[in-house]
This record gives structure tokens, C-alpha cells and sequence, in this order.
DNA sequence: CGTCTAATTGAGATGAATCAACAATCGTGG
DNA sequence: CCACGATTGTTGATTCATCTCAATTAGACG
């Protein structure tokens, strides 16, 4: 099945020296600037340096970023790309559990946890932000808002989850699909509120497939009818929404 | 479907003294004792009194003791007793998210919202320790130790729901029951170490079935089958676990 | 171009849902 | 203590959504 045979390095090599100065400077041009974690990051700039270095780090599609269960040496954050979060099963089977969009962290329970049961792997070309892990603990103890914006996006994650649970437990193969791409589309206009006709997609079917606990054939289907009743266009890793009512529709109505 | 019409009301009445005395004076006695939350809540005791009144609540089965959405007045724990969180769609179709067991708090995260988009309900006669809002989350804020049992519990309920997502999205209906069963097992086994050979199992097959994503109907035949092989014995709202091994096996080996 | 991966399409199998009837259990009041 | 209605669980027959297997086409990329 999916086995990309790559060997999880660490992100941040062992005595690297964090390049603050630089890492600094960029967050002032950062589309992400003030979205979550990142508005805590930078509220007291251009005044004050950052308490917690930062590492810029790109990975490469398919890299595996974190492999479950293995200790996590570092705390990153998506500054460009997409990632997926996913358990595989001892059949071979893989449950994608979530994406990792920009803005992101690959794993917020870090905050708490030196482990989970969960791997990550890079879905597309990525930028990432990085932090060392005791720092970042550290820097999240003592700063009031870095706290909050943790417990924000751990609660908001758990959230997710269960809308999730609801999908998978009680919702068919349409609503799932449409839902699907009613997330995301809404996901990536939280994160740049310009909006845009079309929304990078770069999932192939059999990611879709393993996050909705379908088949990629079935997703070919689903998307295919979508596609004919002119619903949405996708192609090329681009996706616009053509009648966002109709699809509404087909998702059973808002989520909320 | 399932209607129970009753309204919710708060469970802690406006300008209700809380019993400080008395409810200091239970936590003693109390099996949680040293459990999550409760440790860090009585690791003073008993020198120092508690910082957060405490006020006891019993409920009644089908007692519905919050509605998705509305806002949380004040924070439940149970101490005896069990609950389920669910959320009903618009078609009638429930979705349980989790069962609340002794220990747990009915809605974790009242730490950070106002507001969930679940519900939840007693699913047998409950007593619940209750504190007022305001003045939980202000000892959260300023005790470490209350803060990191909050944030190890949100986590840990947000590693129960993502394995959840993996039981529903890539596994049968005998696997989901099997480890529906172990899993409960071992909840309570945690909870009290005691080594029993049998828990009590109040849920019908119908919450089974919301919440592994199956059928009432579909629950009773994979029960029926699992008692027919000799792996378990369910009656009377009493389980025991028969043939653990084979059970495992049927559960696709354990959750980690 | 040729090769590799991803997507499409069809035919048939299957696990779980649905529909329906019935049996067992529980709680309650007489 | 029994009789009753209400709830819960069991079982069979049938249907349906989704999976599986398999063959084919379309894209991506050197």
C-alpha cells in the first residue's frame, strides 16, 4: 500500500545553531503574522526580540516528518505546504486523521506530550517553522497568551475530531465528500481572507479516500458525479467551487 | 428517535451557597481520590482547605444535563455514574462521542469555551461534584498543577477521539464492538484497579450502535455472536469478559 | 516517447442497513 | 404478587451502499 521507505530524520540538527536574527525578520512579511499561535509569536514585535528562536526547515513531498510513536525532538509549524497526520494498521490500512494547513502546527499536543501515536508526512513542498522543544515548553509556561493559544488549538483540534466521528459514524459517501471540501475551502479562507475563486488541492483521491474511510475508487465516483452536475471543478490540483448551494445541500447544511 | 423532552436545568441553582464543609469533608472518602483532576484538586488536603467550593448534584437516567450550543453555567465531574456526550443531526440520527465514566468531567473543555456543539444526557443515576465557572477557571489559571491535569485531560479525550476516527473509518463492525468492550474494561479498570471480573455495563445496544457508527439491530447480532463463541457474557447490565485472548485477537490487537 | 502514477469505468461480491415480526425484560400500579 | 404496557433485544428476509477486482485511460515527467 502506501510505504514511502524514507527514514525520518530530525528537522532541526543536533547543535544547530538557531538562526534568530534571520528567522526574526521574516515573521514581519508572514501571511500567517496573525493567525493563532503566530499572533502570540509576534505581539510584541518590532520592539522586542522574540523570546523563542525560530529554524526555518523545507521538506520535500511524501517526507515523512514524524514517524508515531517515536520520541518528538522538535516543535514545527507550517509556514507553506500541507501535511497529513495518519495511523497506519497492522492490514496495511491507513486512517488519515487530519491535515496540516499553514498556520498549523504538525503536532500541538507537544506542548504536553514527548510522544504520540499518530505519523505526519509532507503532502506537498513545505516551509516550516522551527522550535526547539524544551524552549518552546518553557516559552508556552510563562507567556499568558502563547498558553492560551495552545489550549485554543488543542481544544479547537479535538473539535474537529468529533465533527470527524459525526461524519464517519453517521454520514454516506456524498455528504462526506461534500463536507470535505466545504472544510478546507472554509479552512484555507480562514487562513487568507482574500477570497479566491480556487483553492490549492493538492490531495490525490486516495488521501481523500483514507481520510473519509472510503475507497479511492469510490472517491473517483463521488467526485466524478460531483463533476457532472457541475457541482465543482478540479483538476491540475486546483479546485473551485461551481454551485456552493447545491453542494451545501449534499453536506446536510452547515456544520454548526 | 430519541426524544426525551425534558428540559435542561442548571445544575447549580442561582445563588445556591456552595456547601464547602461538607463537600471538602467528602473528597476523603472519595475512590477518585487520586484520580486526574481530583488529585490535583485535594493534593492539599488535609492541611490546607480546598480553593474551589465544591457542591454535590445527583441526577436520574435520561436527565439531560447540557444542550449542544447553549452556554455552560457551571463545571460537572462525575463521581458516580456514567453520561454520554452525542450530537444529533438533522435527520434524527445520534452520534455518541463518548461516554463521561467516574472522574471525567462531563465538558473538559468549559476550561477554555463557553459553548459546545455536543449534548449530553445520564445514562444511569449519576452524583456529580459541580464549581462555579468563574472561579474554576480562575483556580485553573492560577494553580499549576489544576492546569496541567486540564491540559492533559483535554489531550488525552482528543487521543480517544482520534482513535475513534480510526475505529470507525477502517474497521468492521465485530472489531468496532470488541474494542468498544476492551476499551471500557480497561477505562474502569483505571479508574479502580481493583481487579473485578465483571463491570457494569448500563449502555443498551442502541448507544453501541451511536456510537461505533452501526445499527441497533446490526449491535444485537454481533453481541449475540460474541456470547454464542463464549468470548463474553452481557446481562443485566452486568459484562464479563470470557475469553480475553480471543477477544483481543477479534479486536485486532490492542489500541497501542 | 516511454514509463510511472493517478484516475476512470464496469461487473460482481459483501457487509451492514432496513423492514418486520416476535420474544424477553423491566417497571408500575392494582 | 400478578398483569399490563413500554422498552429492549432477537431473528429472518431482503435491499442497498460501498468494496473488490480488473481492465483501461489519462496525466506527469524525464
Amino acid at each position: 500500500m502506501n510505504s514511502s521507505k524514507s527514514v525520518a530524520k530530525p528537522l532541526l540538527e543536533e547543535g544547530a545553531v538557531p538562526q534568530s536574527e534571520e528567522a526574526w525578520s521574516e515573521c514581519a512579511d508572514c501571511p500567517l503574522r496573525d493567525y493563532r499561535f503566530c499572533a502570540a509569536y509576534t505581539r510584541t514585535m518590532p520592539n522586542a526580540a522574540p523570546r523563542l528562536p525560530r529554524l526555518a526547515k523545507d521538506v520535500v513531498p511524501r517526507q515523512n516528518l514524524y514517524r508515531a510513536k517515536e520520541p518528538i525532538r522538535q516543535v514545527a509549524l507550517v509556514r507553506e505546504g500541507m501535511a497529513f497526520r495518519y495511523v497506519l494498521l497492522p492490514d496495511g490500512n491507513r486512517q488519515i486523521l487530519s491535515f496540516c494547513l499553514p498556520g498549523d502546527f504538525l503536532i500541538p499536543s507537544v506542548t504536553v506530550r514527548d510522544t504520540v501515536h499518530f505519523s505526519v508526512q509532507a503532502l506537498t513542498p513545505m516551509r516550516l517553522c522551527v522550535f526547539d522543544k524544551e524552549a518552546f515548553r518553557a516559552h508556552v509556561a510563562e507567556d499568558r497568551h502563547a498558553m492560551m493559544s495552545m489550549a485554543e488549538i488543542c481544544i479547537g483540534e479535538k473539535e474537529n475530531c468529533e465533527a470527524r466521528i459525526v461524519d464517519l459514524g453517521r454520514r454516506g459517501s456524498e455528504e462526506r465528500v461534500a463536507r470535505f471540501i466545504l472544510d478546507l475551502m472554509s479552512e484555507m479562507q480562514r487562513r487568507d481572507p482574500v477570497k479566491h475563486a480556487s483553492i490549492s488541492f493538492p490531495m490525490r483521491q486516495q488521501h481523500i479516500a483514507d481520510a473519509l474511510g472510503l475507497t479511492q475508487v469510490h472517491v473517483s465516483r463521488v467526485l466524478g458525479r460531483f463533476r457532472k452536475e457541475g457541482l465543482i471543478s478540479l483538476a491540475g490540483g486546483t479546485l473551485a467551487i461551481i454551485d456552493a448551494p447545491n453542494l451545501q445541500n449534499l453536506a446536510g447544511g452547515q456544520r454548526d
